[in-house]
RNA sequence: GGUCCCUUCGUCUAUCGGUUAGGACGUCAGAUUUUCAAUCUGAAGAGAGGGGUUCGACUCCCCUAGGGACUGCCA
């Protein structure tokens, strides 16, 4: 019998609230798979709202680019987003109850005063105080106010979150955070607790970053009345060398990703094994993911994005995966390069991709390894080539031009017993003629071995390129 | 400065007081070989430092060091 509490109730609410001022970053999305797998793992409900309240800094793009990046991902909402700013309405009617209870004040200092307290109150180590925190509110002024949390100056709230464990805040090092801006608009502290009791959240999953909030929300939560939901505060994603994640690290947004030709399934399992595991299981499906997730099994230390794994783990999707979508990624990401595509590609990458999809961790490794078999007669041959091309190396491959030809049978199977029996006939080893058929093949592309490469080229095409290399003068 | 968080192989992790500290990626060596990969086999490689608690600590407590977050009328 397990002695771990299980941390997976019914009627679980979770949410990713990404705030529209950016593209979707790997951390967020790596935030929103974990709500998304918790909420999955307890048969709950996954929510989505976008945290819109700063109208100078969130943007159309943004919202579209996060919304995207998490269509890419396979996350989907069980519901329809919330936008925080539509509700600003409900947030300030919250204020008004705060105030009416004496847990709220307006605070009237101006941006210098606010400085100079600020900087006082940094010197000698402590929390931000307002003087107008025990002063009666001017009753008719003109002057423009922001409405502040009331909260207390003694006791401790305890956070008691799944991932880090209990953290402890003395009140009084609570700085009493503003609610209402000067011009009415609501923050973002008080916006997430109404919005996260309304919406019905029960597990707030969230970045690292957020845990001093927690201790300011929580006061917020009980003096509205409101039962305050876990909290479960991850780690966020270090870059390669350690330091927070940034453009030098090549990628940062998930659309990048989908460019450098990472399959989402493949994500989202290496962005499951990045501050999560499950004994010695690297590669696993969603359904497992699903069944093994628990918040509370989240790693308390920052992970880092480490590129080897993530190609390796991509590799391991890509030859799982159906080939005619991998060729359709193909041709996007050719088209995406502007490389020549014949116009029967489809064709050819359905011949090829089987045959060498196992050598490629990404999109565009595979469309370099489908290069050879795209290419359009006659196919330019190497120096290396041409200089291999030996009076006697000319005349057995056209020997081996002969028998091709009137091979019946072009399976991989059956091209692999042909160029033994006719290594055999000629008696010599492959090493005679094979590095020459793969340049005449290839035209110097990488290509797999030479009974595939023969079988992704199809009878007539190979039959071409032999016969474009023959004729041509010594 | 203050508050809070974090610290097992290079990297991601397992371990929930008793293990030769396990696995994966990467690295190195070997095998295979018609290119590049892939594949197979093997190897090297870790508990930040110091104190406790305990019969016994990677695991619990304290201190130090090093990272990080927050300290906005941003989220």
């Amino acid at each position: 019998m397990s002695e771990r509490p299980t941390s997976s109730p019914k009627g679980v609410v979770t949410r990713f609230a990404p705030s529209p001022t950016g593209y979707l970053h790997i951390g967020g999305a790596r935030t929103a798979l974990f709500n998304w797998l918790y909420a999955r793992h307890c048969g709950g409900t996954f929510l989505i709202r976008v945290e819109d309240t700063d109208r100078e800094r969130s943007t159309e793009a943004a919202v579209k680019a996060i919304f995207d990046g998490l269509d890419w991902l396979g996350l989907k909402s069980d519901a329809e987003p919330v936008f925080q700013f539509s509700r600003a309405d409900r947030h300030r009617e919250a204020v008004q109850q705060l105030l009416q209870a004496g847990r709220a004040y307006r605070c009237y200092m101006t941006v210098e005063e606010l400085e100079v307290e600020r900087e006082k109150a940094r010197a000698e180590g402590r929390a931000i105080r307002s003087v107008w925190r025990d002063r009666e509110p001017v009753a008719d002024s003109n002057e423009p106010y922001v409405v502040r949390f009331k909260g207390p100056l003694e006791g401790e709230t305890v956070v008691d979150d799944l991932v880090k464990g209990p953290v402890r805040f003395q009140n009084r090092e609570l700085d009493d955070l503003v609610l209402l801006r000067s011009d009415g608009a609501p923050t973002y502290n008080l916006a997430v607790v109404v919005d996260d009791h309304d919406m019905g959240v029960t597990h707030v999953i969230r970045g690292d970053d957020h845990l001093n909030n927690a201790a300011r929300q929580t006061l917020i939560y009980q003096a509205l009345g409101f039962e305050v939901p876990a909290f479960a505060h991850i780690p966020l994603i270090h870059g390669p060398d350690g330091a927070k994640l940034s453009k030098r690290h090549g990628a940062q947004a998930v659309g990048d990703f989908a460019d450098m030709g990472y399959l989402p399934e493949a994500m989202r399992n290496y962005l499951a094994r990045l501050g999560w595991g499950h004994g010695d299981d690297e590669v696993f499906s969603d359904a497992q993911a699903i069944e093994w997730f628990d918040v509370a099994d989240v790693v308390r230390a920052p992970a880092r994005l480490d590129w080897d794994k993530l190609n390796f783990i991509n590799g391991q999707y890509i030859r799982a995966a159906d080939d005619a979508r991998l060729a359709g990624l193909v041709l996007g990401d050719l088209r995406r390069q502007d490389r020549p595509v014949p116009t029967d590609a489809e064709a050819r990458l359905a011949r090829t991709i089987p045959l060498v999809k196992e050598g490629a961790k990404t999109i565009p490794a595979l469309a370099d390894l489908t290069d050879f078999a795209l290419k359009a007669r006659p196919v330019p041959l190497s120096d290396k080539t041409v200089g291999l091309l030996t009076e006697e190396t000319r005349a057995r491959l056209g020997r081996l031009r002969q028998r091709l030809a009137s091979a019946g049978d072009w399976s991989l199977p059956a091209l692999e017993a042909q160029l033994r029996e006719f290594a055999e006939a000629e008696g010599v080893g492959l090493g005679k003629f094979g590095p020459a058929l793969r340049g005449v093949l290839s035209g110097g592309a990488t290509a797999p071995d030479l009974a595939s490469a023969l079988a992704a080229l199809g009878q007539d095409e190979s039959l071409g390129r032999l016969d474009d290399a023959l004729s041509q003068a010594a």
